[in-house]
DNA sequence: TCTGGGGTCCTAGGACCC
DNA sequence: TCTGGGGTCCTAGGACCC
């Protein structure tokens, strides 16, 4: 049988979470913003329409915002992750076997499902997604994931497909590809887009169908995903559905500051911090680490004095402390650390991670592993019944606001997450 | 004044070994 | 008057994703 493949998309998901709980959005434009309220992540129609663009500074947009009411958050991650997992658990119930892809997004696998019409499956999916967790999603079908993906995008921008498309029954198969741009197909980013371009290739038709002579330049210059593309569009799967997720090869947390950090000390605090999120992280996900690096850096958009440095130290032992990981970076930052610079984003690194229950006991290790172990553990309790940070180590710093603090000055509340801010029915 | 954050995979080239 | 060659592992960098 066949394979059949479904991505469901939810519609604008961060803007869509933001009207769950706030129905007068509806209609008007609304964007989300990163963190620090940087750069627009998140973009209601009407806010596309205005011409706003994915990733557009928001200082860019001040006049426009006024001009058109347009109604401004703060991301608030703590929403979205919970309304995705209701989503999740609601698309769950539609396919034997589902492969959560991103925060958004799920690919479903409608195989064997003979002659049923998946459009009209499709269209009871979107409506169960809406009816339970008030997020719109659309649905795009077909043979292979790359196809399935411009199925949902050509299903979002056409009404008339009320938010799916079965490309495997559909008579505008061709148009539909001829309509795609290059740049649009999964796997093909601004640089892979430019050179097929310049070779004459400018829509997803033409890729598909390149002859023989093109197809070699294709893959001497974008290797085996140049090769897998073709094929995908030629409706031969080369990506299949991956049920169980993979454990995570590396864990990275860091953070554009808003204002610049010149002082060593206020740059260890920060890193301790992100060391702390990062190791929680981690025993989170049964791992331990095996390597840190510490990075940081000056603003990018001033490129004359522009200073990067990455410090990267394998540990003796692998290992899931706080502590320990904590010191290890201050070591780490002091070599790369230049006085004088300006810095405008730091993080740190966990890399070659492996589960927690393989953690090879070093001949030389002076350190107390059982005892590290049963303090990470105390402390993970803590701070998941009483709120997180509130046990934590003082390298991160004294109570009271830091200048390398995130801000959120326009998130809306943690609607479904927090007993002390659910909505209220009036 | 003000420009996010966290990932994955692939490839080329060097080091090293036999 | 002339340099061995092939396999494997590791790393850095590039490209992509959401």
């Amino acid at each position: 049988m066949p394979p059949v493949f479904a991505l469901a998309d939810c519609n604008n998901f961060y803007v869509s979470c933001e009207r769950v709980f706030n129905p007068k959005l509806e209609g008007r434009p609304v964007v989300v913003l990163s963190n620090n309220d940087g750069c627009v992540v998140s973009r209601s129609n009407e806010a596309k329409a205005l011409g706003i663009k994915m990733g557009a500074p928001v200082f860019e947009l001040s006049g426009m915002v006024k001009r058109h009411r347009v109604k401004v958050f703060s991301s608030n991650y703590a929403l979205y992750g919970d309304m995705s997992q209701r989503v999740m658990e609601t698309l769950s119930g539609f396919a034997e076997d589902t492969e959560i892809y991103s925060i958004d997004e799920a690919f479903l696998d409608l195989s064997g499902f003979g002659n049923e019409n998946l459009t009209y499956y499709g269209h009871r999916i979107c409506s169960a997604v809406k009816q339970w967790t008030g997020i719109p999603v659309s649905i795009g079908i077909a043979e292979t994931k790359t196809l399935a993906k411009i199925a949902n995008k050509t299903a979002k921008k056409s009404p008339e497909t009320k938010g799916v498309l079965d490309l495997t029954v559909s008579s505008r198969k061709e148009s539909i590809l001829a309509g795609t741009k290059v740049s649009d197909i999964w796997g093909i980013g601004s640089s892979y887009s430019g050179f097929l371009e310049k070779i004459g290739i400018k829509n997803a038709l033409h890729l598909r169908d390149a002859d023989s002579l093109l197809t070699n330049r294709i893959k001497r210059k974008m290797g085996v995903c140049g090769t897998r593309i073709i094929q995908e569009l030629k409706g031969v799967p080369c990506y299949s559905i991956e049920t169980c997720p993979q454990p995570k090869k590396g864990i990275t947390v860091s953070r554009t500051f808003r204002h610049p950090i010149e002082s060593l000390s206020e740059l260890k605090e920060a890193l301790a911090t992100f060391v702390s999120m990062g190791a929680e992280k981690l025993r989170k996900g049964n791992a331990a680490t095996c390597s840190i690096s510490v990075f940081l850096h000056t603003s990018r958009f001033k490129k004359e004095d522009f200073y990067f440095r990455i410090k990267t130290i394998d540990l003796p032992v692998a290992t899931i402390d706080t502590g320990e990981l904590i010191r290890y970076a201050g070591e780490a930052l002091e070599e790369i650390y230049r006085k004088g610079c300006m810095y405008k984003r730091a993080g740190v690194m966990f890399g070659d991670l492996l589960p927690d229950i393989r953690i090879q006991m070093g001949l030389f290790d002076d350190r107390n592993r059982k005892r590290s172990e049963k303090l990470m553990k105390t402390l993970d309790a803590v701070n998941l019944k009483m709120g997180s940070g509130t046990l934590a180590y003082a390298a991160t710093g004294l109570a009271g606001a830091k200048s390398w603090h995130t801000v959120f000055e326009k998130r809306s509340p943690f609607y479904t997450t927090d007993w002390n801010q659910i909505p209220e029915v009036l």
